[in-house]
Order: structure tokens, then sequence, then C-alpha cells
RNA sequence: GGUCCGAUGGCCGAGUGGCUAGGCUCAGCUCUGCAAAAGCUGCUACAGCGGUUCGAAUCCGCUUCGGACCUCCA
């Protein structure tokens, strides 16, 4: 495709994407829960956003993107008993709200900086964004589509659908769910088991509490986002993510929100959602104690792991498959990809000492190059993306063993392919750089090439007891030696 | 129970009507002092049954299996 389309999950159809103003873009992302650590299938979704962020500004244009961190909890999912998760939390560590606040935000920090997911442009938090959520349900409550019970706020679902369109993106309808509703303790104060919160009511066991008109409370579960997307890219905005568990109600409700505040038929032009991440076919959740933290993943201490992977290798591994897909973690795929990653890294490292050479099986780079935009274009088709850069890995390999020429043109062609696809777009960091920046890197570097010298030397002699010593010493140190027909080189990994 | 989605070779995973996905694994070969790396070749799959079509993994129906969601369980 020669330009770029999204998968719509409101129409359900490929769309070709035009910004509302361009070069400007306006994306909405919803955030973690500040309660506990993330977990890998957290960092899908967010790594898939990373993607689009990516790319979108690799095509120029100007992307805000927002995240939010919920640092106001929900509802306990064990007991229902209308404590906040984060208050919750917090008495049993003994810890102010805030405090674990803090400490789990820096987790989710550290944790998109080891998978190398960029910073969104602004990251707002709930708590400070009271004010704006205590506006917003009083412009509802006055649109008349919300109304106060015993301090808390419901927003009328029946009363707004009357009006508007409710469960567009979702696509259910309101005498489905009214069949389908569960019925759930204390909510009888809702004069519809449709309506959702917007305000809460606190006792004064609920350590997150702020003043309101209707008195001492918290805000509902899918006010914030509204809010906050509203207030930093307007009423009507390009792209909103989120992972697929959010779409109902959590987005569905976000739409009706907005809607109801402000009058907007459709406050979203292109909403997106990513699949989730399973483990033996399920669905990896902190309910299902199936998620490993990153940590985990890294060490490789978890029953479930048989070794440790590298942050670069789960990325890798996690853009081999469509983001629109469920994708299995297993032991096996996670070593296939920390292999075909090697694979990839090691062609980069070859292209960088490609001398120019002439001939007749020449290799197309613009065809190449083409190839990659159109895989990201086509719903940022990350595999197709990856098998093309293979295809570049090819011409490379091919070139280095003097089978393929290519000219100087075309090695700084491949370069910057190489670069814009595989490290700017995919957002995959050469992890032998990194180590080696670390420490004495040149110093090491010099003396690895006297090494690798002597043992050509040896070679040359026949001294293969020499020869094998060196090559196995370095091996031991996480040095790899490579005989090519032009003489050796030394690798780390 | 309702709504929606999925089922691809040894493994992971793209692909929506005819054209090689790709990675990993395994086997053989080339290169090499040996090995590694690299390259070449092979293992050529689309849950089952029926239908539409000149032609279906791709469209339709049914069956089986699996998953997600069903208003505060992200």
């Amino acid at each position: 495709m020669d330009a770029l389309h999204i998968a719509n999950s409101l129409t359900r159809q490929k769309e070709r994407f035009e910004p509302l103003n361009p070069p400007f873009v306006g994306m909405y992302v919803c955030g973690p829960t500040v309660y506990s650590n993330v977990h890998l299938g957290n960092v899908r979704t967010f790594l898939t956003f990373d993607i689009v962020y990516r790319y979108l500004q690799h095509l120029g244009f100007k992307v805000r993107y927002v995240r939010n961190i919920t640092d106001v909890g929900h509802l306990t999912g064990d007991t229902d008993d209308g404590e906040d998760k984060i208050g919750k939390k917090a008495r049993l560590e003994n810890l102010e709200p805030m405090e674990v606040v803090q400490q789990y935000t820096n987790d989710f920090h550290d944790v998109m900086n080891v998978f190398n997911i960029l910073r969104p442009s602004i990251e707002p938090t709930a708590t400070g964004h009271i004010v704006e959520q205590i506006e917003a349900i009083r412009q509802i409550v006055n649109n008349g589509y919300a109304y106060e019970v015993n301090g808390s706020v419901y927003f009328s679902v029946r009363t707004f659908s009357e009006d508007h369109p409710y469960g567009e993106l979702s696509g259910r309808k309101i005498d489905e769910l009214l069949n389908s509703t569960r019925e759930l303790d204390g909510q009888s104060e809702k004069r519809d088991p449709l309506d959702f919160a917007l305000w809460k009511a606190a006792d004064a066991s609920h350590l997150m509490q702020w003043p309101s008109p209707w008195g001492m409370g918290f805000p509902g579960w899918h006010l914030e986002c509204s809010v906050m997307s509203t207030k930093y890219l307007g009423e009507t905005f390009d792209i909103h993510g989120g992972g697929m568990d959010l779409k109902f109600p959590h987005h569905e409700c976000e739409i009706a929100q907005n809607v109801a505040c402000n009058g907007e038929s459709q406050p979203v032009k292109y909403w997106m959602h990513g699949n989730m991440l399973t483990v033996n076919g399920r669905k990896m959740a902190k309910s299902e104690g199936n998620g490993f933290t990153p940590e985990e993943l890294i060490t490789g201490n978890h029953k479930l792991l048989e070794q440790g992977y590298s942050p670069m290798t789960v990325r890798f591994f996690m853009l081999m498959g469509h983001y629109a897909s469920t994708l299995d973690f297993s032991n096996e795929a996670l070593q296939a990809a920390e292999k075909g990653l090697a694979k990839l890294e090691k062609a980069v490292e070859t292209l960088a000492t490609l001398e120019p050479s002439t001939g007749e099986t020449a290799y197309d780079v613009q065809a190449f190059a083409a190839k990659c935009s159109a895989a990201m274009n086509d719903d940022f088709n990350t595999p197709i993306l990856i098998a093309t850069l293979f295809d570049g890995v090819k011409a490379v390999n091919g070139a280095a063993a003097g089978r393929v020429s290519l000219s100087a043109e075309d090695i700084a062609s491949l370069q910057g392919t190489f670069q814009a696809f595989l490290r700017d777009v995919l957002g995959l960091a050469s992890e032998v750089s990194q180590t080696q920046s670390e420490g004495a890197g040149e110093e090491a570097g010099a003396l690895l090439d006297l090494l690798v010298d002597m043992r050509t030397d040896a070679k040359t002699n026949k001294d293969w007891g020499m020869a094998d010593k060196i090559r196995d010493v370095l091996a031991a140190q996480g040095i790899t030696i490579q005989d090519g027909k032009d003489g050796s080189s030394w690798s780390r990994g």
C-alpha cells in the first residue's frame, strides 16, 4: 500500500489514514492502573502503540501522544465491596496511597525503558484531573444524561440512547445487554442496570476521596479517559487505542460520556485495539496468575521459563505477530525469536563493513525500501516488515559472500532502510552496542582485534592448538569468532 | 445463556479467490584445518463436512474445538 491504512475497530474496516488536522495527529492510549507491577500482556499493548507512534513520526506527522496513568483505583475484583483498589493495596502494605502510586509508576516507567518503548508526549494522571472530571459530570447532568443518588452520580444509558447511538463500537444492543446483565451487589441505587457510575460517594474508610458538589467521593472508572483526551486532544481527535479487553464497557462508556458532555457525534476517528498475549491459549492476566513480570522474563526465573530472554528478543517476538491477533507465549517461540534477531543483527553488522562491488547480480534496494513501507502502511503489519527485512539480510549476506553486487549507493541505501525500519520504526535497539558502550569498549575491542590477528597467524602456521585455544577462551567470554573468506572477525553474543 | 473472534506445515506466525510469506527446528549438501557463521536443497500446511466458482486456506452453510467480552472482574 502506498498510503497508511488502519483497521478501524469502530467501522470494522481498513481505512486510509487521514488526520483531522494534518500534519498534526492526536493519539490517546489507555495507560496502566498503577496498583501492581505491569506484566507482559500490558507491555504488548503499549508496544503496539509505540509502533504506531514511531511509524506516524517516521511518516512525518507531528504526533501528540497522550497516555494516562490511572492512579485512582477501581473496585476490587475479589470482593466487589466497593473498596478502592489502590486504597486497599495501601492498607495492606501500610503505605500512603500516593506512595503506592509512585512506586508502581516508577516500575512502569522502568519497564517501558527496558523495552525501548518511547515516552508519550503527555502522561496525565487521573488524580491530577479531579476538577475537570467534576466539571464534566456537571455538564453531563445538566445535559440530562446523568442523575444523582445518595452522593453518587450515574450515567443514564437509556436516556442517552434515546438521543444518540450506544454500543456502536462493541456491537452491542441495549436489549441484549439488559438480558445478560448480572445482578451485582450494591447496585440498587442505579435506576437501570445498564447505568454506570460517574462519581461514587466514599465513606470514611476510603483512603482516596475528594470533595465534590455531591459530597466526598471519587470519580468513576471510565471518566478520566474522556476528560483527559478531550483536554489535551480536543473534542474530536484522530486515534484512540487500548487493549481489546477495554473495548467494552470502558471505551463504549467513554464515547457515551464524550457525546453526552459536548454533543459531538463521534469523538474518535480511528479506534485501534491490540489483542491479548496468551499463555497456553489463555489471556495473560493478573487474575489468572499466569503473568510474567519483565524481570522474571529477563532472568528466566519463573517456573514456565527455560531460560532468560533479553528485552529486545521479547520485543522482536511480539512484533513477529500482528497486533490484532492473539499471540501465544512459549519458550520455543521466544527461542526462535532470539535466533532470528541475532541473524538480523549480524547482517546489520556485516552491512556496516561491506565494500562496494560491481557485478551482474544487483539487488533492488529501492524495491526493498518500498516493500518495508508497504508492510507498515498495511495496518502496521510488522510480521511482513520483518519478513521483508530478512530479504535484505539475504542480500547483505550474499554481498558479503561475493554473490550479490552492491554499489556504494546501494549499501548506503540499505543502511538507511535498516536504520529507519529496524531501529526507528520497530524500535529494536542494538543490544551489542549497548553492552559495549558500558565499559571500556574501545580498549577491549583493540585487544580482541589483536587476539584475532594472533589467531590468524597461528592458523597460517597451522598451529591449530593455539588457534582453537584463542577461539575457545573468547567463546567462554561470550565472544564469537567468525572465519570468512577475507579473514576472521569477532562479535559478542 | 448472549455477542464477537479464531482454528495454517515439527513450533511460532503472515496471507481473503489463481502468484515463494518469513523466522525457528530437523535432514542433506557447499564453504572451512575442525567448528561456527553464511549459502543451497528438502520436509510444500491451511480443523472436519457440504456448497458457490473455471479455480478456495481465502466466499457461504453446518459440525467440532478454543478464546475474549457481557457495566465497574482493566
